[in-house]
DNA sequence: AAGCACTTTCTTAAAATAGTGG
DNA sequence: CCACTATTTTAAGAAAGTGCTT
């Protein structure tokens, strides 16, 4: 990126100040620091993970709604350790996952994302030449006008029944990609923010709509996610 | 194109951690 | 344990970048 701080003679920055702990009044500090102290608050749960093998899981919200994951073996199964009241490790240990299956899931995961990319621009396109052709989607034409109300009621009751099936389709969906996209190792000695996960272990940042979110150097920033944006895939 | 919501980079100082000695 | 020092890590500040939406 290159932005190097004009700070006028001398000093290029004033560097890192000590902060009264309280809400940030201005927007834009509280997102910056929401995403670098978030970093920070997920790479000390990985260490966690490593050092004690203790399973862990760190769930965050901005204030824009948006969330963020951090979960060893995932998060999951973490919560649902917790609301369970499971006292006993979860089924995958950190010795149990080994960091090939990771590797193998990831690039499966991806596979199937790329396949899911180009028939998602397929159907765009048979839209538009639908869109083209006809002039618009069955729901954009007239409404058959002799329709009674016991008949508009039943049509409606059908809309939504539409409706709730696509709902819990995309549901269904999301939840697939949250539980099958996995970050690939990444080695924490090359440092630099984000670059938090790894280490040979096995570890999930997700983003609980179906992304997953880690740092850069996967993915990009907004990317697979980890990156994860919202590491939004 | 503009705006939004983050994310990243760079510099630097604060804070944490490790190592050592008493 | 405690104190001190050295080393490493973290995060503030500033600015620019990214990806997405409108």
């Amino acid at each position: 990126m290159g932005s190097q701080k004009k700070m006028g003679k001398g000093k290029k920055s004033i560097g890192r100040q000590r902060i009264e702990i309280k809400q940030l009044e201005e927007e834009s500090k509280k997102q910056v620091t929401f995403s670098k102290r978030r970093a920070g608050l997920f790479k000390k749960a990985a260490e966690l993970c490593i050092l004690c093998g203790a399973e862990v899981a760190v769930i965050a919200y901005s204030t824009h709604g948006n969330v963020f994951c951090f979960g060893h073996p995932d998060v999951r199964a973490v919560v649902d350790r917790y609301l369970t009241g499971n006292t006993c490790h979860s089924s995958k240990s950190l010795d149990e996952v080994p960091v090939d299956d990771f590797i193998r899931q990831h690039a499966e995961a991806e596979k199937e994302l790329e396949m899911e990319r180009k028939l998602l621009k397929e159907i765009e396109r048979q839209a538009k030449e639908k869109l083209e052709n006809n002039g618009g989607f069955w729901w954009e034409e007239q409404l058959d006008e002799s329709m009674g109300l016991e008949e508009m009621e039943q049509y409606l009751r059908a809309l939504q029944e539409v409706r709730r099936k696509v709902a819990a389709r995309v549901e269904e969906f999301r939840m697939t990609r949250t539980s099958s996209l996995l970050l690939p190792p990444v080695d924490m000695a090359a440092g630099g923010v984000g670059n938090y996960i790894g280490l040979g272990n096995d570890f999930v940042m997700q983003d609980w709509e179906g992304g997953i979110n880690g740092g850069s150097g996967f993915v990009g920033s907004h990317g697979f996610g980890y990156g994860f944006e919202h590491g939004q895939i």
